[in-house]
Formats: C-alpha cells, structure tokens, sequence
DNA sequence: CTTCTTACA
DNA sequence: TGTAAGGA
C-alpha cells in the first residue's frame, strides 16, 4: 500500500499531459502554480514535471473555482487538509481517514457558506458567488 | 514540436 | 485568462 503512493508522488508528467487530463489551460496550471496551490518538479531542461496527485490536485482546484471558492480560499483549503492529517496521523491508524475523506468532508463545510467555522479570511469567496 | 518567461493593441 | 514574442 505504500508502493503505490511511492508512484502516486512521481513527478514524470509534462504541462501537456496535464492540460489534457485537467482540461486547464497552461496559463491556469502555471497560474496556480505561481499562487502556491501546486508545486510541480523541474526536471533538467525547467520543464515542470506533474505527479499523479498533482493531478489530482489541479482538478480539486478547478471543483473548488466552481463552487466560489477563490485562489485564497483554496489555500487555506488545503493548509486546514495538510492540519488536519497531522492530527490524524498522530491519532494512529484506527481513526485514519484517506485524504479523499478529509477532501469531502472540508467541501462540504465550506458549502454550507453559513455554517463554515472558520477565521475570516478576506476574499474567500469569488465576488460573484456572494 | 513542446515548454518557459515576460508582457500587454 | 488569452496570446504574442523570443529563447531553450
């Protein structure tokens, strides 16, 4: 069950691999790369290099903007994911909960726009969805 | 041909 | 965000 992590974390797809599975354009992926959502390797040439969770990555990016939610928004989304499973990675493997589990879960709670418990972070929302 | 960075009629 | 420019 690790091996496959160990592939998952490769980093041997180029920019338009990327686009094609993501359908985003290399503007948008160099955009989010450029805001911190993504951190793709360089390989010797400079060329970004994009893993199988990169991928993943980019696509919950794009689930993210089409719900509102902005670049800011989905930062923090994703520093509360990276919290929250050092927590449960202390907590022990009995409670463990698979990075699709905490995913769902914190997308639902930011759906709920008024039920969100969170510190206010300016511009959390696209302008348009409020 | 693909990707990279920078800049904007 | 798109796209053009100029280099790798």
């Amino acid at each position: 069950m690790k091996e496959k992590e160990l592939r998952r974390t490769l980093a041997v797809l180029p920019i338009g691999t990327a686009m094609k599975l993501t359908d985003l354009s290399a503007r948008q992926i160099r955009y989010y790369e450029d805001q911190d959502l993504i951190h793709p390797h360089r390989n010797e040439g400079n060329q970004r290099m994009f893993s199988l969770n990169d991928i993943d990555r980019l696509l919950e990016i794009k689930d993210y903007l089409a719900d509102g939610m902005n670049i800011a928004g989905i930062r923090y989304a994703f520093e509360e994911q990276k919290r929250k499973s050092k927590l449960t990675s202390i907590q022990g493997a009995s409670h463990e909960l698979t990075d699709d589990d905490v995913r769902r879960i914190l997308r639902e709670e930011l759906l709920q726009t008024g039920g969100f418990e969170g510190p206010d972070i300016p511009g959390f929302f696209h302008k348009k969805s409020l």
